[in-house]
DNA sequence: AGCTTTTTCGAACGCCCGTTCGAATCCATG
DNA sequence: CATGGATTCGAACGGGCGTTCGAAAAAGCT
């Protein structure tokens, strides 16, 4: 039975991760994370080092599986286009599906120090420019709006989903991703010719 | 001389409003406030009744400048779409000369509890009421993207300015502001007709 | 059963936090 | 110079923080 160590691990990570969105890193005690892990103060150190290792490995869990998802999703696209799409498409139903956690990695992205910080910079830098390369290759050497501002201005647009979404709203997680694509593609215009998807 | 009192306490607004920038509120200490400021640790407390004060009158001021500042910015506009284009520029050229209140007032905007707190999320329903109107007029009926969903995704897009952007790099803030008005309006798709601005 | 390893946890430590308070200092006036 | 309100601040308080540690308990193994 080695799994129990590795449930036990996960689900304090999970409690920590719902903490951490609700009351921020800083303001969360251990003793918060005690009550409600269910486990004692001390012995959640038997599976984590401190506190900054429990919001460092949520962070960099989550990244990394945005990240996977991410190339995956993106793979399967024909078109530019398309695979800026795809893109979006997969952040964002990702952010409504993992609000805690994403809520953690975005809103918390300063509370991390030293090398561990670096780490999930590295993470952040590497995901930056997987957007930025597809944002390139659509706009294809047109002078319009900048590569990078195009590219963090649709990073905000889906980030702040954690200030105001209610997946449990009238709005699915794929419907707004669908809205979110399109006004980054055409604007609030309405698109005289929307595209098959 | 009684203008030494309002000056010392704008003078320890000012240095808050940068630790809190950099630090973050929760983390930011009265000891950081007194060393930044110049002034004694209990010096300051004369100034100000304690640390979620401080926090709350820099919110306080910063989002009713703004509020204010939108409004008169918005008053010259000709066209729906033109209210729009100027309440982004506006929007985005002060975020951009007031990114140490701008990050404390879109970072902590959970850090506050009780009254205060309730007081600033007002002039949040203010703020959020004004572009969801314009949103909705140059809308005019026609479905595609959801008000709510455009309002937020451009509030995003414009916030997020504060973890990326610099002021003194190569883009001028009148330039970011533009282009984030093109970008909301017509999508990364290069404009056909670039109208004036 | 006994022995070893893994896992739990109560109790405590040292530190730093926000805040207070009374005394000291400043400074414009009579 | 004397007076009194405005302003400053050193020193301290009580409390909560993250973390540690050694012993107890549970689980695994032969």
């Amino acid at each position: 039975m080695k799994l129990k160590y590795d449930d036990r691990l996960d689900h304090l990570l999970q409690s920590a991760a719902s903490v951490f969105a609700t009351k921020g890193y800083h303001s969360t005690t251990m003793r918060d994370l005690s009550r409600e892990s269910g486990m004692s103060l001390s012995g959640m150190y038997y599976y984590v080092e401190g506190k900054d290792e429990l919001l460092f490995t949520i962070q960099e869990r989550c990244f990394s599986a945005v990240i996977t998802g991410a190339r995956s999703a993106v793979s399967l696209a024909l078109t530019p286009r398309e695979r800026l799409e795809l893109f979006i498409r997969h952040h964002v139903t990702f952010f409504a599906s993992h609000m805690e956690e994403m809520k953690v990695l975005s809103h918390e992205a300063e509370s991390l120090a030293g090398p561990r910080r670096e780490q999930i910079d590295d993470l952040k830098r590497e995901y930056v420019e997987m957007l930025l390369g597809m944002v390139r290759t659509v706009q294809d050497g047109s002078i319009g709006i900048n590569a990078h501002v195009a590219a963090y201005a649709l990073f905000g647009m889906m980030n702040w989903i954690y200030t105001w979404y209610d997946p449990e709203g009238p709005e699915t997680p794929d419907a707004l991703a669908n809205q979110l694509a399109q006004l980054f593609a055409y604007g609030i215009t309405p698109t005289p010719v929307t595209h098959g998807g």
